[in-house]
DNA sequence: ATGTGC
């Protein structure tokens, strides 16, 4: 996007002993005296040149070393590629062995994808829409949900994630989820990455949210959240692969519904706490690296990088119970209005993460892992399709997809400008958004991101994925 | 990402 930025950085590059080469799709930095090893990689597709601010940071983030030990082993990028805030660009991967990097992952811990599947067709839906988003509203927007529960059950769901919450709402079911089936829900966490628990510490989550006695009214739990999140329902419009569609409960012509949300506030609390410690056991005598990116190494501080993981999985733990229960908030007004309606989890699935895989860690900040078979969720922007794949393990670029389109369009410039192009320039003509923000619609606009369709093909050509389903919007909630 | 900041 910034010709001139790039030149620079190329030639800043090469001052450092890096060339940047393009070929099949990928850029590749490579140190000049021993170009059979890239430093970074980034999967691109024809015609979206790179933006020099996030090559920038994923070149430094590839060159994170704690002094004590620790290295970075692979780090590469999806196509949905761009400039991240605290100094990580999103949908960077890394791969680390003797450290973990708090901020690789950042603040939105255990952001990731949900869907569900409904045996409604678009009209029966249309024919009820009003109703459904009224109420819809009043849950996301207006506070009507109610998500109370116990302190036992809260510190269950920070310390063992979706099973250990649901023991304990099966033992005491309090606020909306005592209309909900509570058994379904446990038979349903085969369809959550992990079964939707890690090993987590409620001792590390926000003291607030996890009292001894008395109940928690509602601990930002089933919120949505700003940025890119959202609930959108949707068509299932086009099935790829029967055979798989079939074994995951898919069927075109479906109503479905998508949801995009994170831990919320707890994954700030915790993702800026230990960004804080990485860089306050950062060795005295040693000057701070440029990039201000901290690990934490196993040889200096075992037992920070073992509390670390467990605050992320803490965090995570939550992620996965907050997209539950913001779907769980949609089914039972979906049972309010269009009665007798199942709309089964399909699958859930995060894209900010660390993982323990192969002799250390992948960290993943806006990247899906793509594994053999793994169910993939890839969103377009609120006017553009969305795609259910399915991973195919490409170890050169860490087994890993993109978690949507990609920006192309800053916040700032939407904001400044965005309010005075037309309803199509900003790619919104047709589209149902509902939002008690207007400005959150022009940020969000389909023009402020790539298009989706290169976006899934590139990587279907690298044999990182493959198309499952193709799903069509019918209306965005954004919070 | 964040009831935030260009």
């Amino acid at each position: 996007m910034q010709p001139k930025n790039l030149k620079r950085l190329l030639r800043a590059l090469g001052r450092q002993g890096l060339d940047v080469t393009y070929n099949n799709h990928t850029y590749s930095v490579r140190l000049a005296n021993s170009p059979d090893f890239p430093v970074a990689e980034v999967l691109l597709p024809e015609g979206f040149p790179i933006e020099a601010k996030a090559l920038k940071q994923l070149t430094n983030l590839a060159s994170v070393r704690h002094p004590s030990g620790g290295c970075v082993c692979r780090a590469c990028a999806t196509p949905d590629f761009h400039p991240g805030d605290a100094g990580v660009a999103i949908g960077s991967v890394v791969e680390t062995v003797g450290q973990v990097i708090p901020s690789a992952v950042g603040s939105d811990i255990n952001c990731g994808m949900r869907l569900h599947v409904a045996d409604l067709t678009i009209e029966q839906f249309l024919a009820k829409r009003d109703e459904f988003v009224e109420r819809m509203k009043g849950d996301y927007f207006f506070g009507t949900r109610d998500v109370t529960m116990t302190g036992q059950a809260m510190q269950a769901l920070f310390q063992y994630g979706v099973p250990g919450w649901l023991d304990a709402m099966l033992d005491r079911p309090t606020g909306s989820v005592v209309k909900s089936d509570l058994q379904q829900l446990a038979e349903e966490s085969d369809a959550i990455f992990l079964g939707g628990s890690m090993d987590g510490d409620w001792k590390l989550a926000p003291e607030e949210l996890v009292p001894d006695a008395g109940l928690v009214r509602d601990g930002g739990l089933a919120t949505i959240g700003g940025g890119n999140h959202f609930v959108e329902v949707q068509r299932i419009d086009k099935v790829e692969n029967r055979t798989l569609a079939h074994a995951w409960g898919v069927r075109e012509g479906q109503l479905a519904f998508m949801i995009h949300s994170g831990s919320r506030n707890v994954g700030k609390y915790i993702g800026g706490m230990w960004r804080d410690k990485a860089k306050a056991v950062w060795p005295k005598n040693l000057k701070y690296p440029d990039s201000q990116i901290f690990p934490l190494s196993t040889s200096s501080h075992p037992e920070l990088v073992a509390s670390y993981l467990q605050a992320e999985a803490t965090a995570a733990n939550y992620g996965f119970v907050n997209r539950l229960l913001l779907a769980e908030l949609l089914r039972l007004r979906l049972r309010e209005v269009y009665k007798d309606v199942e709309a089964p989890l399909v699958y859930d699935l995060p894209h900010n993460i660390t993982l323990p895989e192969g002799e250390g860690w992948v960290t993943r900040k806006g990247a899906c892992p793509a594994h053999v078979g793994q169910p993939v969720i890839i969103p377009g922007s609120m006017g553009a399709y969305s795609y259910l794949m399915v991973g195919r393990g490409n170890p050169a670029f860490c087994n890993s997809a993109s978690h949507g389109a990609g920006r192309i369009r800053s916040r700032f410039d939407l904001n400044r400008r965005g309010a005075s192009e037309s309803e199509a320039e900003l790619g919104l003509t047709g589209v149902d958004c509902i939002t008690l923000r207007e400005e959150r619609r022009i940020e969000e606009a389909p023009a402020a991101y790539k298009p989706i369709q290169s976006v899934i093909d590139v990587q279907v050509a690298a044999g990182m994925v493959d198309v499952v389903a193709r799903l069509s919007p019918v209306l965005t909630f954004k919070a």
